[in-house]
DNA sequence: TTGCAATATTAATCAAACTGATATATTCTG
DNA sequence: CAGAATATATCAGTTTGATTAATATTGCAA
């Protein structure tokens, strides 16, 4: 009792004749003949009386004629909800993403991306590390972007960017006076602007520094860069960020970036996504700019 | 997709686990992971989320899962509707009768068939022949009852009974003071109450008569017996009718039934039947009684 | 009646659904 | 975090039920 039958039932009851109905529904006219007796017999009751030309319709046949009609009817709503909802699904891409990726450059990529699909929705929160990995697991997000991704028995990473740190100071601050490559070993003893504690970046950086041992005295700490650069504009002391993000700030020469020499230190940037998570059409498009633009 | 299917799913989405949906409908859980992966796979959506534990069900699931629902309820809907009225109906049978049979003779019928089944109905309609006739080809009785029955390209007859035709006049009328059993030569020359020219009970007592070269003078003719008897009531003339039916006016003193020696005259009753009819439980137990009591 | 068109019947074929065995995955527990 | 316990996925082989082509039967009209 699939639509298909159902179809059948309903198009040989509206034509009056097996061999109509049966020839709507792509079938020979035997399988409607012995289709609508499978029914009566499992009905134990006529629903078509065929001693008259054209057929006619039984009292149970009209019910079942009926309860065609509604189940298809229902069916075709079905569709058009599911249809409707994986348009609406299938064409928006929901990405999860730590502040510090930088909205100048997720604005470039959400205008790429709207050439490219033109039909497609971008979604982009903006949340704490932590949330951004919520996100993605609970399928909020179809992808994260995070720093120093952490694989974990749910979620696959795919590296993304290793972006270079850079000393950031007040122009006026005596290490951009330096020069525009300094050593670590020139932060020493410097007031520093840190990243709280518990963030990936802080312990990356407090590492680098401690290796090369580099000794800086923490002033203050932060859980997120817009601060950070806020303090050392108030020239609170230094700091080690990600170069992109200064770009808007040193171009206004309101703080300097000035490069590490020696040692290099970067920050790696993943994409994170649910283990076997399908990606449809959409986010396959999303995921392929990602990766195809080494920026 | 068909109800086992959607019950299937249903039950699947309810108990959020394969297995126990599988062994609410008797399948194995193979057999429900593969029914759902073909289910995903025709929809190209994710019904189920089976990365966590119990499932859960995506919102293409839902929207499926709703429309399972519906469609079961509708089902359910279907199929009391359907048992209902095959009760209505199959627990009825439809008797079309001429008025000749005797109202007595039916009475008792119903009783005795209400005493074996007492759930069931028992419609009777008194028609004139030609409207029995009707009523069964039209499906609008399940048998008829009729004297001299013709079977036709859609009717069948099972022989019923062979009444006996006897004379009926007043107890005062000559032929009634003759005796309880005349010679039909007796009838010679008598004003006669006859029926109608076109039933088939007339053309066989004028054949009976012209056979045995006795003549009688019509002088007044109806459809029903009724109206015979009432005339004979009136000393109108003599008539030859089924014995049966003048049981009462005979038990009464208003009639007198004369019996005809030598030839016998015999009305043939039968059951008629749409060729190929079904009949249900009931209208079987109904055509047994009829048949087993050769009263 | 005969002829025409519609439906029923039959046997053979074919694809979908199911099972049992087993692999893989998830969750729980020590 | 390993390993047990439970749940789901996969695969090959089998069964079932739907379908077709050919043909018989039936209903209707001339």
């Amino acid at each position: 009792m699939n639509l298909d039958s159902l179809r059948l039932f309903r198009d040989i009851v509206q034509s009056r004749s097996f061999s109509r109905g049966a020839q709507l529904n792509g079938v020979s006219q035997s399988a409607a003949s012995q289709h609508v007796q499978e029914l009566e017999k499992s009905f134990s009751t006529v629903l078509l009386d065929r001693s008259t030309r054209p057929l006619t319709v039984t009292q149970s046949g009209r019910l079942y004629f009926d309860y065609c009609r509604d189940v298809l009817r229902r069916r075709d709503d079905f569709d058009v909800a599911l249809e409707r909802f994986k348009k609406e699904t299938e064409g928006t891409v929901r990405v999860a993403s730590i502040y510090s990726v930088g909205l100048s450059e997720m604005v470039q990529l959400e205008e790429e991306f709207g050439r490219r699909q033109p039909e497609a929705h971008l979604e982009v929160d903006y949340l704490r590390p932590e949330k951004v990995y919520e996100a993605v697991l609970s399928d909020e997000a179809d992808i994260g972007l995070v720093s120093y991704p952490e694989p974990t028995r749910e979620l696959d990473v795919i590296p993304w960017r290793e972006e270079e740190m850079v000393i950031a100071a007040a122009p006026s601050h005596e290490l951009a006076q330096r020069g525009p490559v300094v050593s670590p070993r020139d932060l020493d003893g410097h007031d520093f602007v840190s990243f709280d504690e518990e963030l990936p970046i802080r312990k990356h950086v407090d590492r680098f520094l401690r290796d090369l041992g580099v000794e800086v005295k923490v002033v203050l700490h932060f859980d997120n860069i817009q601060m950070i650069k806020e303090a050392l504009m108030h020239r609170v002391g230094v700091s080690i960020v990600p170069a992109r993000i200064l770009d808007e700030e040193v171009g206004q020469g309101r703080l300097a970036a000035i490069r590490i020499s020696d040692a290099s230190l970067h920050r790696p940037l993943g994409i994170i996504h649910r283990k076997k998570k399908r990606f449809h059409r959409v986010a396959q498009a999303f995921l392929g700019l990602l990766c195809e633009k080494p920026a």
